[in-house]
DNA sequence: CTGCTTATCTTGAACGAGTCAAGGAAAGTG
DNA sequence: CACTTTCCTTGACTCGTTCAAGATAAGCAG
């Protein structure tokens, strides 16, 4: 356990190594929790590093976040409804399930090809570079409990 | 001109008979406003409804935008790093197209079918109602003006 | 190893889109 | 026309996120 947990360091460390930033401790734990906790938002971020690091500030989460996402370490996605959440899996031009119901977000490999794969039919003369999907519906335990959706949803789904 | 602005109203208030909503020139004008400018935000949909109706709370139109939008006669796009934006072309699954500069939202017509328009290689048994497809890029005039993108723009655009 | 520079973090206030709640207005009904 | 119920106005408020100033520490040169 424990030298997973270095393991997991030592690679979150060496992933930020090969970019110009800093390698702080608040950035690898950052990057340790998303990577455990796939699709989580800032608030449960900000908690999960608090586990091994009490002190960080929310903005040292969001910094780092933010941060993150742009030199590409991280994806953010934000699904209608919801707040920001953010993943490790990236470059892989994956997509995401989520459930209007309880908000559950798995991840959906694209067996198209690599991004944007797909085209759309008219491209108005846009430079398109990704084309991102969303599958909606119900997962498993919401279909079985037989959730009701309500027009509503659309605002309070995710 | 007032003869196309009555057609217009009575258009919509038909629009709004056909549902079990009472139909007031609260929700007339709202309906028209995102009629004439798709994929608008609130901000600017309470500044044309004022423009025939000065008085309006901005929580009529917040509750008008969400009323309309689930019975049906409206529909709620929010891309990533975007308020929320209404259109008024509902039921064919159509996507958008959207500019990571300028935030230009641009139709584009689904031509694989109807909802939900593509099937996920894994479904993780979801029940799936619909596939949401947005493509990004950079539309025509900040393609042409060289707009440079960085990792920022994830969080920026639109 | 030490000191320096500058990126990063802490602290705490602020913002904006959206929501809540109470009471008054007006749409639809008989 | 009066009544009921939905809808609107008013204004306070929430929550996720951002801004700003000063303190801290990572990485580097010596």
């Amino acid at each position: 356990m424990n030298g997973t947990k270095l393991d997991h360091d030592e690679d979150a460390a060496a992933a930020l190594r090969q970019t110009s930033l800093r390698v702080t401790k608040q950035r690898v734990a950052v990057l340790e929790a998303v990577r455990d906790h796939p699709h989580t938002d800032t608030e449960t971020v900000i908690r999960s590093v608090r586990e091994s690091l009490p002190a960080v500030s929310h903005q040292a989460v969001y910094d780092s976040l933010h941060t993150l996402t742009e030199v590409g370490l991280l994806r953010c996605i934000k699904p209608s409804g919801s707040v920001a959440r953010y993943e490790r899996r990236i470059g892989d031009n994956h997509h995401h399930l989520v459930c209007r119901s309880c908000s559950l977000i798995v991840d959906v490999d694209c067996t198209i090809g690599q991004a944007p794969c797909l085209t759309p039919s008219h491209d108005a003369g846009f430079v398109i570079d990704q084309a991102e999907v969303t599958f909606w519906g119900l997962c498993p335990d919401c279909a079985a409990a037989g959730a009701q959706l309500t027009g509503d949803d659309q605002f309070s789904a995710v």
